[in-house]
DNA sequence: AGCAGAAATTATCTTTTGTTAACGTGATTT
DNA sequence: AAATCACGTTAACAAAAGATAATTTCTGCT
């Protein structure tokens, strides 16, 4: 089914005890946006500042390098944001592209709608705060897991805590979000599977 | 020298066209701070709320992991922004330790504060998300790098955009930010060098 | 200047990863 | 049903990184 709208209205009462009135015209401006799996929602070089909310489905973002590999940034999925970074926080064209891996429903809104919106309503900037904190600590929570874990145990850590998201996810994006190449993660499940037959 | 706190007005005047007038409460509400070379700025389990920025010096976050060893996150210097996530972010107990590389100077203000401060005056917010953005920004960079290069272009890379903060380092703590051991360091360097001479 | 401790390098050996290519397997298409 | 394609696995070898320890270099301090 997916998370509907309801969730994320409940939680933005609870951000900053914003009442539900207040959030007529944010709602007014959203527009819900279906992606067929492998659809792009964001291409390099996008101008377009978008803040999306996730319903259903998964959102890979990755980078484009010299030698025309893919490198995937990192996954979104249902209840989670997604923004064009680089538009939004950086006034540049988007580096990275953002495409569904599987059927996905979003709940849009323009950036600079959003920035106008939050200028006349000043009461929902904790709206703002909320999601670019949320996305600030998972960023951090990405960095603390390079420098201080293996590939292994990565990938481990990744089961333990999504292994839902890890079976909806073919392993090459994985491997890519770990680090690592798809061959090398293929060695690193075959570890475990012969030390945990042991 | 360091970067002077004028330097910290400009950028916010610039920020949403905030008038100097409107800033004066907000640095009515914060303080120096000055650090030794080697003194703890936050500790592992610290709940206090803080936001700083960096007026000079070199001030290293690192997590501690169960065997002893250290992991720097991340390095931030005179001009950056700093602080304490788990509080702000999560409100909870620092699992990271802040620590001054040299004699820094911050200027501090404490993030409840900041929060009421923002509440009376909210013309005043694009400076908070002007520091969550650019802290967010900076975290991308860092997954970015991670898996799109191997260790020795992210040391190379390192070298070209900071070659000041890298030599004012010392390089285990560069390794263990990079996501490796100083010895593999000291051989990336080697190798560097080697193909340089030829 | 000399000493002590920390930091960086080097050496050796083991483990892991990258690279390339071959092979199986399941899904989709025609 | 056959062919195709993408994906994951396996193999073989090269390159890089981890672990540990010894050694050298650097730094701070008295």
């Amino acid at each position: 089914m997916g998370i509907s709208i309801e969730v994320l209205q409940h939680l933005l009462q609870q951000l900053n005890g914003v009442p539900p009135a207040d959030m007529a015209p944010l709602f007014a401006a959203t527009r819900h946006v279906k992606l067929e799996a492998g659809e792009t929602y964001i291409r390099e070089g996008d101008t377009t500042r978008k803040l999306a909310y996730l319903e259903q489905g998964i959102i890979r973002a990755y980078a484009v390098r010299n030698n025309g590999e893919e490198a995937t940034l990192f996954l979104r999925w249902e209840g989670q944001f997604i923004a064009s970074h680089d538009a939004i926080i950086r006034q540049q064209p988007a580096r990275f592209i953002y495409r569904a891996l599987e059927d996905t429903v979003l709940l849009e809104i323009n950036y600079d709608q959003l920035d106008q919106l939050l200028k006349e309503h000043p009461r929902m900037e904790p709206l703002r705060n909320y999601f670019l904190q949320k996305m600030l600590a998972e960023a951090l929570d990405t960095i603390e897991a390079f420098v201080t874990l293996s590939p292994e145990e990565r990938y481990l850590q990744l089961l333990d805590s999504r292994a839902d998201i890890v079976n909806r996810v073919p392993d090459k994006y994985i491997a890519s979000m770990l680090g690592v190449t798809p061959v090398s993660l293929s060695r690193i499940r075959k570890r475990i599977h012969s030390r945990g037959r042991k």
